[in-house]
RNA sequence: GGGAGUAUAGCUCAGCUGGUUCAGAGCGCCUGCCUUACAAGCAGGAGGUCACUGGUUCGAACCCUGUUACUCCCACCA
């Protein structure tokens, strides 16, 4: 069978990713084994892919992945948010393209387009990720807004408001006069812009004496009542117990005295309007203060700003600012930059605006939400962020859980008048709201419910139990099974609205944190270190990254730049290295399985005499398996370190570097067959079930060409059992191990013993077959004449005996020999403290030579000198452990070692 | 304004309990190679006063003081 010399992802991928899901290989039910649960943090339902999704996903099927092959039952339950502002504007937006504006439908005709419209459009993301090889289970695919996930909402919503935990109240929301909503605080952009401070003159009432108070927003004194100071403000102590008179409006307000003023800043007096500033309004709380609503709903002035009534709140400013100028009240105007906030969805200039909303009483749900983490019941990845957590805790307010939309749960408050006062009443739905209209309150009337609905967060607050139907069948065998669950990965932005909360409903619900460990990852940043955004176009479509450097190309790319925590400045390069890397994977199989396989075993398959070691007998292929195996396990141990402190990038790079590194550039080099010869069948073996690890090694990372790979693999190993390897296909075998196995079902290799003496060895055979190369390089000496080794045999640590017959083979090396001095005619170089020699066959550059001897000299006459100075030091060989004094007597030893040598090699060539 | 964090090679970052993993990795760069798996490759190589300062210690990239620069989060100012 011919193997394409280049790696194409395309075919590889969608065949593989079918396979999975006709197999259902992602399908999980509870059973016995061990569960590992992840729930995806739900995307916005009419979202598309971004890179953040990429990288957020790719580390949950790492995770995932290895779960599942280590014998865990693995579940990822996929799904989407119902994103009720952002949806909903998107619907809007769509009515309006066709022509239908939204106040002109009814709550259940809109209700229906919104549906529609999400059937239509939703879900395309969840798509897209199973481009990228995403193991979700699909079968249980969620959204926070189904049949299910509506009722539990509802269900926690009635059940926190009879345990108290929800009541409804007055705030202040940033109210949007265009869209006409309320919008949340992170809906809220905040921009530089020019404006005006105005200073305006407030009489004190009964004399002729005023105060001058600075302002951006001169309309709003037609809502003021009262003027601040600062009770330690000399400037103004004389003000104390008096009033003044808001200019144009005539109005008399006390001056109030609150150290939240800044003297600093305009006049050091404050005008206070209650109803429209979020700081105002607090201290009206505090002194009791009138608050006067001068707003309509869409900005324009209402019947308290008398004659304004009707303007627009900027052309107010503009006619309020003329009549004061004109009545003399105006001191001065100075020109002044502030921040205004502006709606994300319409650009309209927010204004604060009071009303009545449902919150949530935080206190007691925050205080077992900081235990959990405070004692690592649940563990952040980096920790740091524990600090920001306890820091918003500790300063939490009550979550304002009503927004002014109607796409999403509707808040299960019912209405009604009875003798003049309004009841209202929470309930499951109307059925229930009217029976307790009946029976408590002796109303059969009509209801009327509340017009809002619930944040989005108040659903995916709840998503690790409602996906299992925790809420509303409690002690279900799902939700005992699946919950809590493992790992959580997500973005530190949402720690406060989502992680935060999971924890409480986690703990409110279930008694239980909702999972172990929360990884946060990095926000992806363009190279230029800028935030990938839509309106800087500086990020790149993933979809298009994976059909040019295929999905695992890419994988391998967000991890290698993600340390967890940190940002990852994103460059399309690293995607092309993890392109490179499975193509390198592809050739190392082409290779490998287009070997012969010798018909007898035999201990060497070149059985040309250089493969032979003299002295020790070991056949060099014996030995590179050996030392593959104790790498790998080595590395093995490494890679479950970095998996047990998340350290995702610092795992594959071990990996990657012990595929590419140490089996395709040096083992598979060791026991290559010369060209046309075949291999032994026992080095065969071994190498396919050292191939076949790597592939399982690196499936949770790069799970297509691993799966590829791995196949063909077992595919060879068929081959060596039966009679006619030639026509593989034909046997029984063959067709189950294309319908049946996965690598998915393998199992992870797990780290044993290794001989750390053995790598120890191998690493000094290698350094002598580099300096061998090193010198052919630079003396200009052929790759393939083969050289004769000597070596001085000073230093009984100088050890490779077993890797003989490898030095010789990847050396180019006819013979190896110990020798007590340096041949004549030779070119040397240092392995440690042995001095190596390869006969010269050509001049040499003696000045340069002479001046690398002498560079070399004197470096290590300074390190020596160093080193003696500890030694000297009366105090670090009596204070220091004796451990480090000895390494310290080493050092000496070695260096004193190669200085002498290189004094010999220098007075050798002068 | 409050809080947190970062500064190590050209770039992105490791460096765990202070001492041979102590100055590392990957990429990039330079040199030489189309050596029959791979030029998406092979072999070799060069690059750093560990931001600056002072201290603790026999010994500091690591601990402490201060300085500078940057980043993030929270609160936002009439």
């Amino acid at each position: 069978m011919e193997i394409a010399p280049k790696y194409s992802p395309r075919e590889v991928e969608e065949k593989w990713y079918q396979f999975w899901l006709d197999k259902k290989l992602f399908h999980s039910e509870p059973d016995q084994r061990v569960p590992y649960t992840v729930v995806i943090p739900p995307p916005n339902v009419t979202g598309v892919l971004h890179m953040g999704h990429m990288l957020n996903n790719t580390i949950q099927d790492v995770l995932v992945r290895r779960a599942r092959m280590q014998g865990k039952n693995a579940c990822w339950v996929p799904g989407t948010d119902h994103a009720s502002i952002a949806t909903e504007a998107k619907v809007v937006k769509m009515l309006a393209d066709r022509g239908i504006d939204k106040s002109s439908l009814t709550r259940d005709e809109f209700m229906k387009y919104a549906w529609e419209w999400k059937e239509e459009h939703g879900g395309i993301i969840l798509k897209q990720l199973r481009r990228l090889g995403a193991s979700c289970d699909w079968d249980r695919t969620a959204f926070t807004m189904d049949d299910t996930r509506y009722e539990s909402v509802i269900r926690v919503f009635v059940d926190l408001y009879r345990k108290g935990l929800i009541y409804r109240g007055v705030r202040m929301v940033n109210w949007d006069p265009v869209a006409l909503t309320a919008v949340s605080d992170e809906e809220v952009v905040y921009k530089e812009s020019q404006s005006k401070l105005y200073y305006l003159r407030y009489y004190v009432e009964g004399e002729d004496r005023y105060i001058v108070v600075a302002t951006t927003r001169p309309e709003t004194i037609l809502g003021d009542t009262a003027v601040c100071v600062h009770p330690d403000d000399e400037r103004y102590s004389w003000l104390r117990g008096k009033r003044v008179i808001v200019p144009s409006v005539g109005r008399s307000v006390p001056i109030i005295m609150d150290e939240y003023v800044d003297r600093e800043f305009g006049t050091g007096a404050l005008k206070i309007t209650p109803a429209h500033d979020i700081n105002d309004y607090a201290l009206g709380l505090k002194y009791g203060l009138e608050s006067i609503d001068i707003f309509n709903d869409n900005g324009t002035l209402n019947a308290h700003g008398s004659s304004y009534a009707g303007l627009d709140r900027f052309a107010c400013r503009k006619q309020i600012m003329r009549d004061l100028e004109a009545a003399g009240l105006v001191e001065k105007t100075e020109d002044y930059t502030n921040k205004v906030g502006h709606s994300e969805r319409t650009d309209a200039v927010i204004e604060p605006k009071l009303s009545a909303q449902w919150f949530v009483r935080m206190e007691g749900l925050a205080k077992r939400a900081l235990e959990v983490v405070e004692d690592d019941t649940i563990r952040f990845h980096p920790a740091k962020f524990k600090n920001s957590y306890r820091h918003w805790l500790e300063n939490i307010k009550d979550w304002c859980i009503s927004r002014q939309l109607w796409w999403g749960q509707r808040i299960p408050a019912w209405y009604f008048e009875k003798e003049g006062r309004t009841e209202t009443i929470v309930a499951l739905d109307e059925a229930e709201a009217r029976t307790i209209a009946r029976e408590q309150y002796a109303y059969t009337g009509d209801l009327r419910q509340d017009e809002d609905v619930l944040d989005t967060w108040f659903s995916s607050w709840l998503w690790p139990i409602s996906l299992f139907d925790g809420i509303r069948h409690p002690g279900n065998p799902e939700i005992n099974y699946y919950y809590p669950t493992a790992d959580l990965i997500t973005a530190p932005d949402i720690i406060f609205f989502w992680v935060a909360r999971m924890i409480m409903a986690g703990e409110e619900y279930m008694d239980k944190v909702p999972f172990h460990n929360v990884y946060f990852t990095g926000i992806v940043r363009d190279k230029l270190g800028r935030k990938m955004s839509k309106s800087l176009g500086n990020s790149p479509d993933p979809i298009s990254l994976i059909d040019r450097y295929g999905a695992d190309g890419v994988r391998m790319g967000m991890l290698l730049t993600a340390p967890a925590g940190n940002d990852l400045p994103f460059d399309e390069a690293v995607c092309e290295q993890g392109r490179n890397f499975s193509n390198k994977l592809w050739n190392a199989l082409r290779l490998v399985s287009g070997w012969k396989v010798a018909s007898e075993t035999i201990s060497n398959s070149s059985s040309s005499d250089t493969s032979r070691t003299s002295s020790t007998n070991i056949p060099s292929n014996e030995s590179a398996v050996q030392w593959m195996e104790q790498r790998m396990a080595q590395v093995l141990e490494e890679v479950e370190r970095d998996f047990d402190q998340y350290r995702l990038s610092e795992a594959l790079m071990a990996t990657y570097k012990l595929a590419w590194d140490d089996f395709c550039s040096w083992y598979l080099e060791m026991v290559k067959p010369a060209h046309g010869e075949p291999i032994d069948r026992t080095t065969y073996e071994a190498t396919l079930s050292i191939f076949t690890r790597l592939m399982l090694m690196l499936h949770p990372f790069m799970p297509f060409v691993t799966e590829e790979i791995w196949h063909q693999l077992e595919v060879e190993k068929l081959k060596l059992k039966i009679d006619n390897p030639d026509k593989v296909e034909e046997y029984p075998q063959f067709s189950i191990l294309n319908s049946q196995f996965s690598i998915m079902n393998q199992r992870m290799p797990q780290s044993v013993y290794y001989d750390q003496r053995l790598l120890d060895e191998f690493d000094t055979a290698r350094e002598v077959i580099a300096g061998v190369r090193n010198l052919r390089n630079t003396r200009g000496l052929s790759p393939r004449e083969p050289l004769p080794l000597t070596y001085l045999a000073t230093d009984s640590r100088f050890c490779i005996s077993h890797f003989e017959g490898i030095i010789r083979k990847l050396g180019g090396i006819s013979s190896i020999a110990a020798a007590d001095a340096k041949p004549a005619g030779s070119l040397s170089f240092m392995v440690g403290t042995t001095e190596c020699f390869v006969p010269m066959s050509q001049s040499v550059d003696k000045e340069a030579e002479l001046k690398k001897l002498r560079d070399d000299l004197n470096y290590y006459e300074g390190f020596l000198a160093s080193v003696m100075k500890k030694l000297s030091n009366e105090k670090f060989v009596s204070g220091a452990p004796a451990a480090v004094v000895e390494k310290e007597r080493n050092k000496q030893r070695d260096a004193e070692t190669k200085i002498s040598a290189l004094k010999a090699q220098i007075s050798a060539l002068e």
